[in-house]
This record gives C-alpha cells, sequence and structure tokens, in this order.
DNA sequence: CTTTACAGTATCTTTTAGTATACTATGGTT
DNA sequence: AACCATAGTATACTAAAAGATACTGTAAAG
C-alpha cells in the first residue's frame, strides 16, 4: 500500500467506481447474471429512477466495467454485461460484503447488550 | 456474496466507513503511525479544514475504527489510534489500492493509445 | 501584554448526489 | 384512435457532503 507514502494511494479509484447509492448492487447483479436489459434491471433496482440507472450505468460503461450493447431495433433493445475486467472487482466486493455482514453482527450485538 | 440475493448485500455497510474524501487516507495514515495527535494528523492532510477532520475521525470512532483518547491539559492533547478492529480493514484497503493502481495505468495506456 | 499552540465549535455558503416528473420516438396491440 | 413497452433525455428540485471563515478557553513563550 506504499507503505510510506499514503499520499500515493490509490484507494480513492476503486473507491470512486464502487461508490454511491446504486453502484454496488447493480455490480452484483451483473455479476450473478451477466446480461440484462435496461428496464429488467430497473426491475430489480426498487425506487431507482431511469435518469439514475442511466447515468450510473454510463459512468461503469466509461471505466470499461460494464459493456453496453445496442440492437438496432423498435422497440429499442439494450444489453447491459459486466466485461471480463468489471470481474476483477469481484474480489473487493466480496470482500466488503463480507466485512459488512461481520460488522452488521457486531453493531446488533452491541445494541442488545446496551439495552 | 449471497450468490443468489444481490438484496441482501452488505457492501454498503463497509462502503459507507469508507467513503469520503478523506476517510481512506486517514485510516491509510493511522495504519502506518498507530498514534496521531489532531494537528499531526491535520498537517498530514493537506487542504482539509479542522470541522472535517473533527467530523471524520467521530465517525470513525462511532463505528469503532478509531479509538480517541483525551489527555486531561492545557493545552490539550489528544490522540488517535487505530483499533484492532479497524485494522480488519486493512485488507480491502490493500486490494482497492492495487485495484486503483492497476485501473490508472490503464486509463493512462488507453489515452496513450487514443493520441 | 500580545502572540502562539492546542483541539476543537458555530455559522454560513457552495458543490455534488440523488429524486420527481414530464417528455421523446417508434411500432405493435386493443 | 388510444394505449403499451422500449430506452432513454430534459428540467427542476431537495438533501447531503464539503468548504470557508470566525470564534472559544487556557497556559506558556516572547
Amino acid at each position: 500500500m506504499e507503505e510510506r507514502q499514503p499520499e500515493l494511494c490509490r484507494v480513492e479509484d476503486a473507491l470512486s467506481i464502487l461508490v454511491g447509492k446504486w453502484k454496488p448492487i447493480i455490480l452484483l447483479h451483473l455479476l450473478q447474471e451477466d446480461t440484462h436489459r435496461f428496464n429488467e434491471l430497473k426491475r430489480k433496482l426498487p425506487g431507482i429512477t431511469q435518469k439514475m440507472l442511466t447515468k450510473q450505468l454510463r459512468e461503469l460503461e466509461d471505466e470499461d466495467i460494464v459493456v453496453r450493447t445496442v440492437y438496432p431495433q423498435v422497440p429499442p433493445k439494450v444489453e447491459y454485461a459486466i466485461s471480463e475486467y468489471g470481474r476483477s472487482l469481484e474480489p473487493i466486493l466480496e470482500a466488503m460484503h463480507e466485512w459488512g455482514q461481520n460488522h452488521t453482527l457486531r453493531k446488533n450485538q452491541k445494541n442488545k447488550d446496551e439495552s
């Protein structure tokens, strides 16, 4: 981790791709089931607006995490899939999920102890 | 990662502790050198305001990541250290740093190719 | 007697992230 | 002729994060 220079840290670069109310869960869905159409994904994310979903997907596409395929049809058909490169985020998401699970347990335990 | 239910994902719980413009670098400094006084840390974070630093440290303290020790002296002396529990974040930060480093290389390469 | 260091708090403003709602084009269905 | 689904865009708004700036109390140093 550049032990001697936290200034050179690149944690933020990874973080910036993962943060947001919707990105982790979008990525988890895409990791689980490779291709999704726009509305299919939207249905799996209750509460998200079209604008938000479009924005998140464009940002992921810009970073080569997600691949967007447009089929020239009417009505439109657009498929989103995780890229090979995007899959390299899986261990990080996995580690965060495990840490988060443990953290939640810890907090619940703490609250129980206090009551 | 609860392969079948991204809805149950706890990635956000870990993420919420790590995100922000300052938290990762604060944690890296504390991981590297265990105890810091308030102003010592502030000097290592060019551009941060006192308010921000206080806020970030309080949040980390609330999650038991950081331990705050007040010495009843004048002028005040307060020390911040990472907790044992806080150290459990190290592998995640490490993984993100490595991913981020690679990602930065990838982007630079891409820009070079385009020019 | 003024200044400095320490570790903050109190207000206010700006920036960014996210939400709400309406609108587009096209073709097929009722 | 009206309506539905598709995958969006446009505009306006609210909430949350971050920044700027000024202030506090105490003791020691100059």
